[in-house]
DNA sequence: GTATCATTTTAATCCAGATTAAAATTATTA
DNA sequence: TAATAATTTTAATCTGGATTAAAATGATAC
């Protein structure tokens, strides 16, 4: 039976081992973490790695890849679902939460793109910034449809995507801090972001 | 004449470094910054660092140790000044943007607190979970006083605190960027908090 | 102006951790 | 089952950058 790409083993094995990279370079850093330590979470040798990467700058540069790819993931499929700029927002807070400190996290904290080689690091910056450009279209058509309060859309997504990139810092995995995450943290995000006058 | 430890030629030069180290660390990351790096920026060889710091991981640590010093600053004053609890809010926002995109910063973002030797951790911790109670506390004042919403003051400030502790990550200096940003993100963060309804 | 202290450099050493090559093991195929 | 391919380990090497010691330079005091 033919496999797609991502069931064979390799595959599978490579994905694992980039959550395995997330977590610890979330944990301890980029500088902190041997791949002896990746390697460990895994329970492999460090020289394994190397068969499915080339080195560690590009397992560094695949987990920031593949943070990317989650977070246009989770703004595409809330774009798709929402009714209007504040229900895409709010979705995405939703979606990319749960991806945090659900079973495709952690998502790796992009701290070190400028570590990165220079092709590698282009290409890192650019989906970035895509990525932003698109958060900020979400605000702007909110602002247009009525649903989001006027603002300044470059700062206001710098602060929000700020408040999201960090929450690896202080969410470890707690169980129960991750579900109040899901729920209450879309809101307070939100919160600032309402056209509607807030009623006491 | 006597100087106080501050105006000694010793004590300006080793802010001075801590200046650069932030800044190094902040734009390559620990890993991506050598000493040489740091060294270059102030004009001197690396080994001359040697002579300030025993190590590199003490200078991290000393980045971080003033980072939480400024943060608490920021905060006290703030606190002194303010009126209620949105006030200080308000003010609190300002003065630490302020600090950082003014003559006093960069302020280094502690991204590698794990990285640090056991004693030096644990202090930093200690004052990063000391600024963060305070700054909850105040968020409790606010809901009291009535002058912010209810809200969870844990999940609260952790959203806030990233929103300003990222802002190192794609703030480098641009002058008329960092004039925005002391006055508009302080409105920003305090716009979700507000318990005044927002009129239209 | 000399002695003393402070600061910086030069020129090595040192080392953790990345990387590599070859061998060993495990899975797959026919 | 034998043969081949995929995966992992063992056992080295390699290396950038941290660290150190001693010498050189610069400042200050007397």
């Amino acid at each position: 039976m033919a496999k797609n790409a991502e069931e064979t083993r390799f595959e599978l094995q490579k994905a694992r081992m980039l959550k395995a990279a997330a977590k610890c370079f979330n944990q301890k850093g980029y500088s902190g973490t041997s791949l002896r330590n990746v390697a460990d979470v895994l329970g492999l040798t460090d020289a394994a790695l190397y068969y499915y990467v080339r080195n560690k700058e590009e397992l560094v540069y695949l987990c920031y890849v593949r943070a990317a790819d989650l977070g246009r993931e989770a703004l595409e499929r809330a774009a798709a679902e929402g009714e209007n700029g504040m229900d895409i927002m709010l979705r995405y807070f939703r979606y990319h939460i749960e991806m945090m400190v659900g079973d495709r996290g952690p998502i790796a904290i992009m701290s070190e793109i400028p570590s990165l080689e220079a092709a590698h690091r282009d290409e890192v910056l650019e989906l970035s910034r895509q990525h932003s450009t698109n958060f900020e279209a979400v605000l702007e058509t909110g602002i247009r449809d009525g649903s989001i309060a006027d603002c300044n859309v470059r700062m206001t997504g710098n602060a929000i995507m700020g408040s999201i990139n960090w929450i690896p810092k202080w969410y470890h995995g707690d169980t129960e801090m991750g579900r109040k995450l899901v729920t209450e943290f879309p809101e307070i995000l939100a919160r600032g972001l309402s056209a509607k006058p807030s009623i006491d």
